[in-house]
DNA sequence: AGAAATATGTAAAACGTTTTACAAGGCCGA
DNA sequence: TCGGCCTTGTAAAACGTTTTACATATTTCT
């Protein structure tokens, strides 16, 4: 059974290629008794267009790539779930591009937009994928989360600043008056906001911020283990720690038992994502969620956009945060 | 600046297209200073190859997809991880297929094989996503955790039957006779192997199986609650529940403790999958681990072997499952 | 009735590669 | 010197569509 082309329905039906494509493509071009003929024809014989060569004559893929640093990351799943469901409602299909926080590799993935495999990117990185030579006639791009900084590029997430601002005074309207905090990536624009945010709101509250409770991490759950101890073994604890991910919240609480301590009453810890399963922490974790999954659809909505030459909106686009309070 | 083709670099060299083509695909096909030139051009110009077009001529996309439930949930985004790794190690992109279960969505998915823009599938599903007439001559296919039985499919992932096995022996070997299961969705091959394996093992120890305990779920962690809820309304309570998945046993774990219920000693839980979030649940959760990363891998590699036409192995590959004892 | 507009169909070019079949030149052995 | 064999290069076909430009038939309008 060898493939069915575009021709072969053709002989078939004793109409042109031509005719062929109208009928499918563009239903109007032609007769109603040849379009029923045709697509009588095609169902009969199984037919199924060979989007690769629809593509090459069109130059549109109808795909494109996702650059994110991890897949299985709880984040990074709802987001991609997002991107994947409007995507797939719009007709395009999604490139999985993991990069492990590889630059290489987020260049590689990028180039899939050179080479045509892709129509647009979505980049959930802080770096910019492409030379600088090339800054001008960038491929359609949107930046998820993070925030690369170039013209036309435009930025779909939550406001970092606000919303670690927003953690703080809660802990502060709690009576937390020593706070430490765990970053994230600090190479990351969104790791920074937030860090600029809860200074702010330590300032706003006239505290001073001991500089011995900002440590440093990678938003993995290691960190939030190693940054417990680290802060356990100071002689001057803080009351309270605001985590910048989930994962590392969850960490944090792990060791923060393993020594002997109670969440929440020896510390209150907060976490920052919503991951789902914040929810079933011991004790369940109070955060600042993120809607994951909208902001994964947001990045597909206005890339499509974008690659559809609709005319792009602004730069930022915030998406809201919710504090959800549970016990920790 | 328009893109710049093959044609581009031959009129810049001053050679043929062809010989182009050969100076990149294929090297000793070309002379040396040729070769130099050739590649000096295309540097100079960045030329991108543009691979639609080349997989239209050689009828190879170089694209897998996979064809999964749920990206975003803790064992698939591993396992999609380790198909990413091996793809990209080999030269091939995948596609992501995230059906929600949609028997709909899992044959679009499969049908861009018939359409050309993936050269196989991996299929993390019990149901087969072509129509039976075409049994015979199926594209290359590999069925990873699920199995939907069909000849020439291979199936990658552990024994469950031997796996719960296992984990029934190990409740039994903590002096636990009243055991309960929580099942996965009955459709899918893997849990009614489980649920084999557990009547396989009481039985074997000269124990009969309350029907009570048994309560069916379908993998996530709303319906470990729930079915945590309905046993404790029993009369007769189980000591142990051993969950077909991390998931179910955590919201399990979850509900009972809301109930007052105290775990391990009030009631047993073991989980299986063996997802990174098992080790912080509180307690920590024993369960059967998967090697999730390596599940993926294996089906890609075999995936990838049967599209480059080397010859087919074994229909089945047990990986091994692995107990691990926490204090749940 | 004739002109103009519309509806339907088609041939052929185009998309950017890879690959086949062939040609020309140089080299070797006899 | 000749025949054959490498080596290097090329022209052209092929992959399977979409789209342009044109032709013919039909309808509409005056």
């Amino acid at each position: 059974m060898s493939k069915v082309g575009i021709k072969d329905i053709a002989a078939e039906t004793g109409v042109s290629i031509a005719t062929v494509s109208h009928a499918l493509r563009n239903p109007d071009r032609v007769s109603d008794e040849t379009r029923r003929k045709v697509l009588a024809a095609a169902e009969k014989s199984g037919y199924t267009p060979n989007r690769l060569a629809a593509s090459l004559r069109t130059a549109r893929s109808g795909n494109i790539v996702v650059i994110i640093p991890d897949v299985a990351d709880s984040l990074n799943g709802k987001i991609i779930s997002g991107i994947e469901g409007v995507a797939r409602a719009r007709g395009y299909s999604v490139l999985l591009g993991n990069t492990k926080g590889s630059e290489e590799r987020e260049r590689e993935f990028a180039s899939m937009t050179l080479s045509r495999q892709a129509d647009g990117i979505i980049l959930m990185s802080h770096r910019m994928p492409f030379a600088d030579a090339m800054a001008d006639d960038l491929p359609p791009m949107v930046n998820g989360c993070e925030d690369i900084g170039v013209d036309g590029v435009p930025r779909v997430g939550v406001d970092d600043r606000r919303a670690a601002i927003d953690a703080i005074r809660h802990l502060l309207s709690l009576g937390h008056r020593d706070i430490a905090v765990i970053t994230g990536d600090m190479d990351s624009a969104s790791s920074r906001k937030r860090l600029e945010g809860f200074r702010w709101a330590m300032a706003d509250a006239g505290l001073a911020v001991n500089e011995n409770w900002v440590v440093f991490g990678q938003y993995r759950p290691e960190d939030g283990e190693s940054a417990a101890r680290q802060l356990m073994m100071l002689k001057d604890r803080p009351s309270a720690v605001f985590c910048f991910s989930d994962e590392m919240a969850i960490g944090c609480m792990h060791a923060l038992k393993e020594q002997g301590f109670n969440v929440p009453s020896d510390m209150s810890v907060m976490g920052f994502d919503g991951i789902p399963f914040a929810r079933y922490a011991a004790p369940p974790l109070t955060t600042i969620a993120q809607p994951t999954e909208r902001i994964g659809a947001e990045c597909a909505r206005i890339l499509l956009d974008l690659i559809e030459g609709k005319p792009p909106e602004a730069d930022r686009q915030y998406l809201p945060h919710e504090l959800v309070v549970r016990d920790s």
